[in-house]
DNA sequence: ATTTAGCACTCTCACCAAAAGAGTGCTAAA
DNA sequence: TTTAGCACTCTTTTGGTGAGAGTGCTAAAT
C-alpha cells in the first residue's frame, strides 16, 4: 500500500525502491544459504539494517503483494517466488570474481585429452558438476553444423563400411553404413580422394544439400565412380542423428550431487527432477533457448513449460563462436542456488571448451 | 535347539532339514514380495502349511540362531540376513522361464545398431535396466583382449594422428596420438597397409608383445618406413585405457529405476548407493568375481568387502566367448530382489550380446 | 518327543493434546 | 514514516496413551 507513492513504470507495474531491493536480496540471499523461510527479525540482524524487523514487515508485506515472495503458511518467514529470483539474478546479483585456481581445475581437466568429440562432451559434464556439485548437462554439438575436413571409408566386411568424419577442429564422429555391393578398399580409398577434393571446408549440411544436388542432375554425364561416391556419401550423411532430439545427444553427469540439496530430502522430488531430465522435450526447449541467446543464461523451472520443476533452475552457456553456436552446456540446480558463484564457473567453462574446439 | 538332533555336515554346521528350508524359503520369498518384516501367522496363512504359527515360530527362532534371520526388534517379524538370501539364491530358488515376448524385447534393441563399441554398451546397460527395472551396469571388454582385425592411420594435421583398430567382430576404437614429425597421408597409408600385414589375427595384447619385440632386435636391419611403423604402433597401443580402471569402461543407466524400491525411500541410503557406484575398486572387485566364473552370479552387499552397501545385491554375468570373456553385465538392486525373474534375463541379455559381438 | 494353545510381554506406530517457538499483522505512539 | 507492543496464527516438538502385531515361554495335547 504504502509503494502507492512510487513512480510506476508504463506498464503499470511499479517499480521497486532501493530499499525494497535491499530487502529483496537480503531475503534471496538468506534464503539461499539456509533454504529455509527467512523472517523479518533474521534480517535486520543478520544484515545490521538501520530499520526495525516491523519495517522490514511491511516492505516484505508489500514485495509479497507484488509477487516477489510468498510465505507457505500464515506465520512463517517468507520465501522468494520465482518472479522473486528472476529478479534478484537479473538486477541484484553481482557476480563473484573466479579464484585462479578454479580457471586452472578447469583447464587441467583438458590438458590430456584427446580430441574425439564424445570424451570432450563427457569431461565437460563432469568437470561441470566436479567444480559446482550441481549436475552437468551438455548439449552436443548439432554434427551437421560443424564444418568438415576429412571423411574416410573403410571396409569392414563384405556389405558395412565404416565412415569416419574429421571435423576441422579435429572431432571425430564415426558411423557404420550397409552396402549392398561389395567395394574394395581401393575403391574406396579413390572414392575417398574424390570426396575430399569436393568436400573441404563445407558444414555437414552443406555437402548433404550438395549431394542432393548432384543426384538431382542428370547422372550420365558422370563415371562410375563418381556416381557410386554419391550414393555412398549420401548414405553416410543420411544415418546421422536417428535418436537424441533433433541431432543433439546429452551428457549428463554428477546426478547424485543433488543429494546434497536439502530441498530434494523427499524422494518424489527427485523423480521429479529424473523424469524431467528424461524429458527430450524440455531439454530441447533448454537448449533453445540458452542457444540462442549470448552469454550465460539462467532458466528457472517455472519458466519452462513442461513437467513438474518447479524449485530447479538451470545455469546455461551456449559455445563455440559467436558465428557458429554449437552447443550449450550447464548445470541444473535447486532455485536457490548459488549463482553468484555458478555463473562464472559455467561461463569460463564454456570459454574453455569453445577455445579447444576451435584451435585448429 | 531342538535342531540339535539333525546331521550335522563335516565343518560341524548343522543342515537345514527340509521343513526348516520350508520355511526360510517362504520368509524370503514373502519379504521379497512385501519388504516388510515377515511374522509367524502371516507365513502358514499365506503358504497354507498344515503347521500352527507356534510351530513357525520355533523354527523361525532355531534358522535366527544359525543366522540366517534377523529380527529388526524384539517383537517383529523376521527379515532374511544376507546368510539366508545366500542360502535362498543357491539352494531354494527356482529359476522362473523366460516369456519369448521378453526374449523378443531384447532382441529387439540390437537389431538396428551400428558396431561402435560404445554404441553397444550404452544400449546394453539400458535394455538391463529397462526390462529388469534396476539400473542397469555394463563392464566394457578389456580391448586388449579382443582380436583386431585392421588398423587405420589418419593424419589429422601437424603432429596429430588418428588410429582406428577395428576388431575381427567390427568394433571400432578410436585414439588420437601426437606425433612430432609430420608424416604425409601417403606414408601412413603404406604404414598402413604394412601393419595389417602383419598382425591380423592377434589380440591387442601379443600385438603389444610383438612390437616390443621387434623394437629390442637391432633395428639396422630394416628399412625407415618398417622402422617408422614399429614406433608409430608402439605410441597407438601405448594410449590405451589411462582412465576408466585397468582398461574397463563402465557404463550404468537406469538409475532412477531405484526410486521404485521402497527401501531406498530415505535419501542416505540412496547416497551409499551412489557413492558406492562411484568408487572403483568396488566396481573392480564385483567384475573380477563376475568374469571369472560360468554363468550368473548373484553378489550380495554384503559380501563385497567395500562400502556401506548391505542391502545390495548385483546379478552378473560375463559376456563373451568361453574361451575368452571379454567383460560382465547386469544389474544392481535392492538385496530383497525378484531373483527369479532377473536372473534369467541377465543371463539372456548376456547371450545376446556374447553372439552380436562374436559374429563375424 | 513334538506340536500346539494360551498368555504375558515388548516394541512400533498412529493419534492426540499441550507447550514452545517463530513470525506475522495491526494499532497506537514516537 | 517508522517503530514498539501485543494478540494471533501456524508449525514443530514433546509426552502420553492405546491398538496392533508379533514374539517367547509354559503347560497341555498329540
Amino acid at each position: 500500500m504504502k509503494r502507492r507513492h512510487y513512480k510506476t513504470e508504463s506498464n503499470g507495474a511499479p517499480t521497486l525502491s532501493p530499499r525494497d531491493m535491499l530487502v529483496l536480496r537480503a531475503v534471496v540471499e538468506d534464503y539461499i544459504n539456509s533454504a529455509e523461510p527467512v523472517g523479518s527479525r533474521a534480517i535486520v540482524k543478520k544484515h545490521r539494517f538501520s530499520m526495525s524487523p516491523a519495517t522490514v514487515r511491511n516492505i516484505m508485506a508489500d514485495l509479497e503483494e507484488e509477487g516477489y515472495l510468498t510465505q507457505p503458511h500464515t506465520s512463517a518467514g517468507r520465501i522468494p517466488t520465482g518472479k522473486g529470483f528472476r529478479f534478484y539474478i537479473d538486477s541484484l546479483l553481482k557476480i563473484r570474481l573466479m579464484e585462479p585456481q578454479e580457471k586452472r581445475l578447469i583447464e587441467d581437466a583438458y590438458c590430456n585429452i584427446d580430441m574425439e568429440i564424445g570424451v570432450i562432451m563427457k569431461t565437460t559434464s563432469r568437470v561441470l558438476s566436479r567444480i559446482t556439485h550441481y549436475p552437468g548437462i551438455v548439449f552436443m554439438p548439432k554434427f551437421s553444423r560443424i564444418i568438415l575436413k576429412h571423411i574416410e571409408f573403410i571396409r569392414l566386411d563384405k556389405g558395412r563400411i565404416l565412415v569416419i568424419f574429421i571435423s576441422k577442429g579435429g572431432l571425430i564422429q564415426n558411423r557404420v553404413i550397409e552396402w549392398e555391393d561389395d567395394i574394395s578398399q581401393d575403391e574406396l580409398d579413390r572414392i575417398t580422394r574424390h570426396l575430399n577434393g569436393i568436400m573441404e571446408n563445407l558444414t555437414l549440411e552443406e555437402i548433404k544439400g550438395r549431394i542432393v544436388k548432384e543426384i538431382e542432375k542428370d547422372s550420365k554425364d558422370y563415371d562410375e565412380l563418381y556416381q557410386k561416391a554419391i550414393t555412398l556419401s549420401k548414405k553416410a550423411f543420411d544415418v546421422q542423428g536417428e535418436d537424441s532430439i533433433g541431432d543433439t545427444e546429452i551428457y549428463i553427469d554428477g546426478t547424485s550431487n543433488i543429494f546434497d540439496q536439502p530441498e530434494f530430502s523427499n524422494i518424489k522430488k527427485m523423480r521429479d527432477l529424473y523424469q524431467a531430465l528424461q524429458e527430450k522435450r524440455l531439454l530441447l526447449e533448454l537448449l533453445e533457448k540458452s542457444m540462442f541467446s549470448e552469454g550465460v543464461q539462467v532458466i528457472i523451472g517455472e519458466e519452462v513449460s513442461i513437467g513438474d520443476i518447479k524449485d530447479l533452475s538451470f545455469v546455461l552457456s551456449p559455445y563455440g563462436n559467436p558465428d557458429s553456436i554449437l552447443g550449450a552446456i550447464g548445470i541444473v540446480g535447486p532455485i536457490r542456488m548459488d549463482y553468484a558463484r555458478v555463473i562464472p564457473l559455467v561461463e569460463y567453462t564454456s570459454r574453455v571448451i569453445s577455445n579447444i574446439l576451435e584451435r585448429i
